[in-house]
Formats: structure tokens, C-alpha cells, sequence
DNA sequence: AATGAATGAGATTTCATTCAT
DNA sequence: GATGAATGAAATCTCATTCAT
């Protein structure tokens, strides 16, 4: 009975490396220009072992991106307090994405890859597609809109907001600064500049475009999270 | 006499063909996805004739861009008056982006391209390259960072807000928007309405985000525009 | 009648020029290189219009290359006296192809295309072929085969001299040489020093191989014609 | 045991498979008319199947000729004593020349395909270039310039030979006969009739003329090695 | 007579995918 | 389970040649 076990460790470890090698190369040269023969070379497996593990690149690179997603949302959920105020809530969040970028590459991967999350990228309503493989789109998307809609409860956002709109508004931003950061440089390390600066402050700006009114602002402020991205760990 | 003009027509009206068809096949496949061979077939051509008109795949993409990207610059100078408020001439960029999308796609195509051109077009000044075409990306953003820095001078934005990046913000932004959309509809008349919802609801936000405490969100308001856009000229 | 001459004289001209401008392109790059629409543009003339002085590039090129050896046959017929010995006769053939390179770059040209006048090259069995141009192959052929024959009959050459091979030999060594020549430099001029150094070489070399035993050597010895190539006139 | 080296072999066999092919057409129609479509047709494989054993057409032309190259110096250094004459060693070479020739087409090839390669092949060194392969040019052209060389000090060569010039116009010649008598007729049977007997008296009538004068003809005769050269091993 | 425009045919090369071993 | 080998289909681009005007 140990063998089977060890036989699916080694399975899993294979497709780990497969995985990780392909991550490698779409932060190296963007999603659309890697090649399923370079994954191989990457990983010095032939490229039809690729075949074993992923019926199809497409279907490798959804996998990508699904497991990219659900390291976010795990992380979100170990932090996250059913009783959290909204406020607190979206604070946690863009801790969490300082977090889970300084620590891996996943979320530059998430946001690289749209086109394989097409056609309803990003993360909204594909549940469900034709590889029989679920995503966590749902989940992501769910996720953000129940704090606006409970920080709308709570009197601190906009009534005329539209939470569905909001969430994607958001999610669409993370998305385009990530893509455009890694795009201008090349090091997870130099995106960390560029990166954190401008997502702050876009930030704080979605932030305080929902609030209501008369809504104090220091409470619409984001504490600096630069330092703790710069350290990984 | 007239046979020269005429010619000299009939060519301008081949070139526009060839772009009308790549424009179509753009939007519907995503820029990455066409080939020179479909653009022939689409507009009925042989490849070798799409060779007459653009020296190469590239060069037609980014001329189809910078065009886009004159007509909307363009149509905002003609409506824009040097007096102008912050606050009007950003509600006036709106409009005119709501015009130029309700006449044509080019808006969306100069957004849907942005990947295909540069790294970070329209961001980065590229004014002029190797294949001899000048583009506008640096006049559309510079246009943009000096309302806001007028918005700044006139108080009516805050002033920890910085141009640059809200201006990359709010090109991000739309540019991201119009990518969705067109992903997830068919038909430009389907994108229209997910569009205009989303774009106007998310202006409004980073108006009011970035306006100074205390700006009465009366004047922050973006009047809706969907009528116009809805009946094309 | 006056205006029948003169639109034959302007055709003639037209001819000339597309001519003057193919052999240019044949010197720069090299004749498998050039294209039908590098001579127009150079002659500033449409495609269209070079078919209507040859019916093909194949036709275009071989008529060329026969133009280029009319040239230097017609030379050496000037200079040529009935009463000449082989020696002189010989000495003569190298004195004109000095001077035909010296004043123009048929003699290049001719041999550098050689690919036009296959299957027989160099000019030995061509005599008309299916676009009805009769080649000047047989006679530059001839003349220097009847050299070689006076050469023997004089004594001056070994009996066991087939005349036919060693014209055969002789014309591919000038070709050989001219090839090399013209390919590892750029200018006629820059050409001129190392093409005479070992042609100069090479035909003695010949000389003196086919030459009866103990003919006197200072017979077989080539008068340095390098000042008068490279004063061109 | 056996399979890695059936692998082996059968690799081997198809890259031979296809160099056969290539070479069988670089001499029915010339090195630069052939294309990798028709080489893919006659080796009854894809066109994508040669990319896997060449990366480029540049590639797998200049591997034909290196190794082709590689063959005639592999067969005259396994029959060449240090101590022979240069007579003898220029005679050991017209040997390798024809057996070389008799048993396979690769001199005819070598020779064919110069122009394709680099405008002097084979009189420049070039030992490496951008593909990584060694070209034996260089050894070649010095192989013959020592034997001349050993001559003029044995005093069998005229002193005012010039040892680099000859060897030129050596390799100049036998390349230009090869690719007369290769264009001149269809099968290389044929071809061998026209080649040898051109061959041979050019090579003598060389000799003749480096020879210095005095030295008795009777050494500088080729034996006639048709015979060898028509009955192939 | 001249040409602008068009094109068919074909060149080289890439890549996701399959299959026999 | 792993892979070397093979490939079909498609990509971009070139060029000699034709034809309506």
C-alpha cells in the first residue's frame, strides 16, 4: 500500500514541477509567449510527458491560474474575521495581496494570464467549463462583493453603489497594475516599487470614491504595507 | 482630371477596408489571435495585397492604433476650450470617449491593442520608431495629467494626489474595462451597455477619490451619456 | 517619319537604362540576388513596364549577359589582326580584358551570371535557346579555340592539347577569377588589384602548361597591364 | 541492450536519409533553387520532421558541405606519408579527388554549394561561425599551399610561384569544373566522363606550369585514373 | 506606352499534439 | 509512465507576373 502512495507523491511532485516551471517562464516572458517545448526544456521532461499530467496547454495553464487563486483567497480566509467591519475587511485584503506577492509570484501570474481565463475574465463567471475543472472565480469575486455590500450595510459606503460593479472595478485594477508592473520591469523584487505605490494609492482612491460622505478620511487611509512586502518570509 | 483623385480614393478606400476587417476580426478574437490570413480572407483579398498597403503585420497593427488614437485626440480637441475647469474638461473627456465609442470602435480597438504595441503603451512616450510612425500615447497622457494638475491648482482635487499615477490609473482603468467588455459580449451594440454602466460608475469613483474633502459630490457627478452613445451618427 | 525614329530611339534608351540599372544591382548584390522590383524602382519605372522590354527576368538577364559579351568581343575584334600569332593572339585577349574591365564592368557581369546562361555555361553549346536569342557563346568560344589551334600548328603549343578543353578551361578561369574577385570586395576599383595580381598569374600559368617544351619562357611572359587598368578611359 | 544504439543508428540513417535527398537535388537543379518542401517530399517526411535535425536551412546546407569537406581531407590524410614529394602529393590528391569522387558525389557537392555558403568558401578561414559548426576550409586551402610550398623548396615549382595564389586558383578550377560538368548533364555517371577527362588535363597543364623549366614532363604526367574512378566500391 | 494594383504560388519556420515503443 | 520522433496546420512574408485603365 505504500507504493501506490509514493507513486502519487511522485505524481504530484512531477506535476508541481511542471507547474513551477511554467510559472517561471510566464513571469520571464509573459503568458502568451511560452511555449509548451521551452516548459518541457525548463523542466527536462520530453514534451509529451507534459500530456500526462495536462490534456492540453490550455488546460495546464487554467490550473495555473486556478492554484494561483486559491493561495490568495486561502491566505485571505486564515486573516479574515467573520465580524470584521467592511473597512477592516478591504484593509485586510490589500494586506493579504502585499502578503501572498511577497512571498510567491502567484499573484503576478493570476493577473498575467487573462487570456486564459477568457471570456470572462476576470474570475466572474466561469464556474465551470468544458476540462471539467472548477474555478475559483466565484469564490474571489463573492468574496470581495459581500464587503461592499456589508460596509454598504454599515452605512459606509455609497447606497448608489453597485457592489457587483465595484468587485469587478477592483478586481480589474489589481489586475491591470500587476500587468502593467511586471511589463516595465523584470524582478519580482523591482516590481515591488513601482508596484506597491501605485496599487496604494489606487487603493485609497476606490476607497474614498465609495465612501459616503462625511465619511472621516483617516479612516479611508491604508497603513503603508511597502515594509513588510520587502521583507519575504 | 478627376482620375487621379479617384484612384487615389479607391486606395484610401482599400486601406480602410483592410482595417475595417482587422478592426472586426480584432474585436472578436483579441489582437494576438489574427493572422494576415484571415484579414485577406475577411476582406476579400489575396494576403500579398494586404503586403501593398502595410509592409508587415506590425506595422498595420500600430497604424490601426495610432489612428485610433488621433480620432479620439483629435475629437477632444475640437470640443475642448483652453478655459475649461478641471472638473468640465474631465466630464468633456467622458463625453467625447462615450462619442467615439458610439461612432466607431476605434476606442476599443486603441485599448484592446495596447498589449500588442508596447510594453506599456499608452503609457510611455514612443513618438517615433523604427518603422517611421509617430504615436500619440504621450499627447493622450499628458493631456490627461495636466487636467489633473489643473484639478490640484483650482483645489478641487486633493493635494497628496499625484498626476502621473492617476493618470496611469485612469487609463488603466478604461483600458481594462473595454477589454472585458469586449470579451464578454459580441457585438459592439452588446458591449455598449455593460460598458457604459461600468465606465461611468468607475469615473465617478476616481472623481470623487481623488477630489478634495468637502467638493460637493453634486459637481462630481457624471451625467449619463447612454442615450447618445446608443445612437450612433 | 522623323517621330517613328524618334520613339524608337527613346525605346532604345528606355532598354539602356533598365539595362544600366540591372547590372548596377547585379555589381551591388549579386545577380541571384537582385529582384524585378529592386531594377524598376532603381529605374523609376513601374514593374509592369520592364515586361514590356522583356518578356522575363530569365530573357532580361540573358540578354545581359549577351549584351556584356558583345562588348568585349567586339574589342578584341578591333584590335585583332589576321596575321597575329597564337602568343600575341593570347597576349592580346589578355590585353582586352583589361581594358574592357578597365572601362566598365561588362566583363564582371558577364561572368557573374552565370546561372543565366546554364546549362552550358560558359558559353560553349548555347547557341539559340527557346526565347529565340541567339547567344554570342559560340563565337568568343571559337576565337579563342582557333588560337589555341594556330598555337599548335605554329609548334608553340603542345600537340596533345585539346584546343576545345583548354578554351573550355581558360573561360572558367576568367569566370572563377571574376567571381571571387567580385565577391570579396566592394568597388570595381577595390576588384582591379587583386584580380590582376592572379589572373595575370593564372594565365601564365596556363601559358607555360600548354606551351611546347622548350619554347623559351621570356616567350610566355605577360607584360604587366595593371597602370593601364587602372587608368580607366 | 541493443535499443539506445538501433535509436542511435536509426537517427543517424534518417539524417543520411535526408542529406541524400538534399544532395541528390542541390545536384539536379543547384544549391539555391532547392527548397525544404521538395527535400521533405522526396525524403518522404514532413517539412517540420527536417527542423528537427537541422534548425535552418542555412544549417543543415552547411553541414552537407562541412562534412562532405571533411570527407575528401579524412581520405587524402589516410593515404599521404610526411616524407613525399610535392609531386607526388599533388598526384596522391588527384587520386583522392577521383576515388572521393567515384564512390560518392559529396566533391561535387562541396564544391556546388560554395556560393551558398560564404562568398569565398573555401580560401577563408572560417573555423566557427554563428551555427557552431567548424568549417574544414581552411585546412583544405593549407594542405594544398604546403605541398606547393615543399615543391618550390625541392625545386621541382618555379620560385616565382606564389604558393597561396596557386592553391586559389587550384581549388578555383576544380570547383569551376565541377559545376560545369555537373550543370551540363543529368546523371552522375555522366557527369564523371566530362569531369575526368577536363579534370585531368587542367590539372596537368597546372603542373606543367608551376613547374620549373627543365624538369622533365614525364614526371609531371598524370596516370589516367578513369578506370578506378568509373568502377565504384 | 505606361502603370498601379492585384495575386498565385511558394518560401521558411513554429508549435501543439499524437503515437509507437 | 515516459519519451523520441513525427507531423498537420498555420504563421509571416516574397516575388515574378498579369491586367484593366
Amino acid at each position: 500500500m505504500g507504493i501506490a502512495e509514493r507513486k502519487e507523491r511522485e505524481k504530484a511532485e512531477r506535476k508541481a514541477l511542471i507547474i513551477r516551471c511554467a510559472k517561471a517562464l510566464i513571469l520571464e516572458q509573459g503568458a502568451e509567449a511560452v511555449s509548451m517545448g521551452e516548459i518541457a526544456e525548463r523542466a527536462e521532461l520530453s514534451k509529451a510527458t507534459l500530456y500526462l499530467y495536462f490534456h492540453s496547454k490550455d488546460i495546464m495553464f487554467k490550473e495555473i491560474c486556478i492554484e494561483a487563486g486559491f493561495q490568495f483567497i486561502k491566505h485571505f480566509r486564515s486573516l479574515h474575521k467573520p465580524h470584521m467591519s467592511a473597512l477592516d475587511s478591504l484593509k485586510l485584503f490589500w494586506k493579504c495581496y502585499v502578503d501572498v506577492f511577497g512571498k510567491s509570484d502567484d499573484v503576478i501570474i493570476l493577473f498575467n494570464m487573462k487570456q486564459w481565463l477568457t471570456p470572462n475574465y476576470p474570475f466572474i463567471f466561469v464556474d465551470e467549463d468544458e476540462s471539467g475543472i472548477s474555478a475559483p472565480s466565484f469564490e474571489l469575486f463573492d468574496m470581495i462583493r459581500n464587503i461592499i455590500k456589508t460596509g454598504i450595510e454599515e452605512g459606509v459606503f455609497e447606497r448608489d453603489v453597485n457592489p457587483t460593479l465595484i468587485t469587478h472595478t477592483l478586481i480589474s485594477l489589481f489586475s491591470m497594475i500587476v500587468e502593467n508592473a511586471v511589463k516595465s520591469v523584470k524582478t519580482p523584487q523591482e516590481v515591488g516599487a513601482l508596484f506597491f505605490d501605485e496599487m496604494q494609492s489606487v487603493f485609497q482612491i476606490i476607497l474614498r470614491g465609495i465612501a459616503r460622505e462625511g465619511i472621516d478620511r483617516s479612516r479611508l487611509t491604508l497603513e503603508s504595507v511597502r515594509g513588510t512586502a520587502q521583507s519575504p518570509g
